[in-house]
DNA sequence: AGGCCAATGTAAGATACCCTACAGAAGCGT
DNA sequence: ACGCTTCTGTAGGGTATCTTACATTGGCCT
């Protein structure tokens, strides 16, 4: 089975990394159930803490997982691309998770009802296993976002978000407001300005109404902090074995 | 089955609540694999970056869960007690995690070699269930952890993780210093004795060398982000179903 | 008692960041 | 062109935290 090769019921083409990397047999117990979706950017997949009702497996954009405070502050927690899939909770038969999915930058993907999924995981034990694996890899990630909120500042923040925004779209053009990105970085809005300005005056980005643009990359990955490529090795443990 | 009426094949008693929530037949295949260990204050049951060779299984005390960076800094991601399990990356297939996990509360647990507890798992689909499910519930522990670093001050944290800390030890006195406190909640050691003696002045806690008692739970709780409710909330999601 | 080490108290200066406010600029529709 | 909205630039004051440094205390060992 090579990429892009699989299509849903509908014939939609599968670029989903998941959904790519288990056996015909499984795919097709599943196949049935993957209805097409587009994701505009700022669609909210999941609110925190309301029913789950689908799993989303993405085949092209990015997901931003955010943690909503009471008093309605937020911080990212971690991303999702065409690696994996929204929705974790579901597949542990829990029905609602505390993080808002919410699409950061536009694409397309595949959503299985939650009853669906459960029933057809019983049978289909590859996928489980890559489902769980998947969530223990996030997991690690999310673990690393955490210590570098704690201990990274918001240049170096800034740089990992924008790296890994990047390696997950086709462009070197980002489309995101500096208000987006301070609720990403659980900051306000002029610290985001400021640091931004910094890495423009660098010659590393640059930025327009609404867009960023990477322009040296290189020297943005100069800026950001371990935590970026820590973060993408854990990827890298998804397609071992 | 009840509580506490369990034991290895030495006859340790189990009182681990995933050990304790599966069927006898589950429970009598994993038995013979399960070595008692007693689990001092700091010793170090994993190091990040390198091989899992025993998940452990804890009956009491508590293991911190530590992202360690390149210069030595540290920040918490999170913690296990009896309701819990480390090695986590062993489950799914994955021989290392990035975690530190250290023993933060002086208890003791079972420990299993990850092999054999890859090839128990093929015949304890509960079992399995359950290790799954938990991973997924700290994963969110993990998530609003990450949000509260960036978002809650140091007074906050350090209340969250006192009350965190008492929910897995039967006394009221913790024995921690508050150099170790910095480790965990990714700040110096002088901003904790800061933080600490605010709370003392306030007869909140009091602590002598090397322990913190407290006080008054009450408004300890009072003192604490609304992270201490979320995270106590997730783990009831364990007992569910 | 004395010496030693670990743990805590504390302070001053530097820094990063938050918060609020307002001004300017870019896009968009009419 | 005009007005409206959204986005960005920037500033100033306030605060929390970091950093470093040094003093003090408590416990332990000899």
């Amino acid at each position: 089975m090579q990429a892009g090769e699989r299509t849903n019921a509908a014939g939609k083409p599968v670029s989903n990394k998941i959904l790519l990397s288990i056996s015909d047999s499984e795919y097709n117990s599943l196949r049935p159930h993957l209805e097409y979706v587009r994701l505009p950017n700022h669609l909210v997949l999941h609110e925190g803490g309301e029913k789950l009702d689908f799993v989303y497996f993405l085949n092209r954009g990015l997901i931003s997982l955010v943690v909503v405070m009471k008093d309605g502050r937020t911080a990212e927690a971690g991303v999702v691309g065409n690696e994996g899939y929204t929705g974790i909770p579901a597949i542990v038969g829990l029905s609602r998770g505390p993080l808002r999915a919410v699409v950061q930058v536009t694409g397309d993907g595949f959503r299985v009802k939650v009853g669906a999924l459960q029933n057809t995981l019983e049978s289909t034990p590859h996928l489980q296993m890559m489902l769980h694996r998947y969530a223990v890899v996030r997991s690690m990630q999310v673990a690393q976002t955490a210590a570098c909120n704690r201990l990274h500042d918001i240049k170096q923040r800034l740089a990992r978000w924008l790296l890994m925004t990047q390696d997950r779209v086709d462009s070197v053009s980002l489309h995101i407001t500096h208000d987006f990105l301070a609720t990403m970085l659980g900051t306000d809005r002029p610290t985001v300005s400021l640091a931004a300005g910094v890495l423009q005056r660098k010659e590393i980005i640059e930025y327009t109404r609404g867009a960023v643009k990477i322009v040296n990359r290189k020297k943005l990955e100069d800026s950001a902090c371990e935590c970026y490529g820590v973060i993408r090795r854990f990827d890298g443990e998804l397609s071992l074995k």
